[in-house]
DNA sequence: ATTATATATTCCTTGACAAGCATATTCGCC
DNA sequence: GGCGAATATGCTTGTCAAGGAATATATAAT
């Protein structure tokens, strides 16, 4: 996992936008609309976003219309999934750990 | 989704103790000395994934054996994975959504 | 009780980042 | 080509978070 999305996702507003933009894309004004935002903000975090291929954006005229891209969270999904295993693999494992340091301080 | 548990992943040197903590338990010293980091930035992180439910520690005499908690990552795969509906609705949503709104300015 | 070990907390400094505001850029339209 | 609408960028400022070093707390051992 990257640490970018993680980051670009973290904020409150940046998360708040990728929200909206699930129900279906939309234009810089309609975002920074919709959010209570300023265009210019609105604008900077669509940056960030894009940046880190969470939203991409379609130019009709002079408006940029953005959308979400699959990508990301599809790896996110994985990343978080892969940690299925983690709990299976470890039951009781707290115990076995501390059997195997007792002696050994490896 | 909640902000602070991305932001909690979002900080490298947290996400690699998470990567760490993978393998199995850890107590505060060795998840510093194999990460290269000082102790009391070991504790800080930790403290800080432990406030957003990453992770709990089981105390043993004067030391504290962090894990992984399940919860967290099952909440990130479910929001991750909620995506995928809006793929599947939104094939040629754009057409439909500059359709919408080339007449209406709503 | 004293000392040693493991961990947590505090204070300080510094760097990153978001908001606010002004301005630049891009593109359609007349 | 100039004008207006939509979006992006630059700059400044305040805030917050991370690293460093010292220190406090807890627990064990002698």
């Amino acid at each position: 996992m990257d640490t970018q999305t993680l980051a670009a996702l973290a904020e409150p507003n940046r998360l708040r936008i990728v929200e909206l933009l699930r129900a279906h894309p939309y234009t810089v004004n309609e975002i920074a609309a919709r959010l209570g935002l300023r265009q210019p903000q609105a604008s900077k975090h669509l940056r960030i976003l894009s940046d880190s291929g969470i939203v991409d954006a379609v130019a009709v005229a002079q408006q940029r219309i953005y959308h979400l891209e699959p990508k990301p969270f599809a790896e996110l999904g994985d990343w978080a999934g892969s940690f299925e295993a983690v709990w299976n693999a470890r039951l009781g494992n707290l115990d076995s750990y501390l059997q195997t340091n007792k002696t050994s301080k490896e």
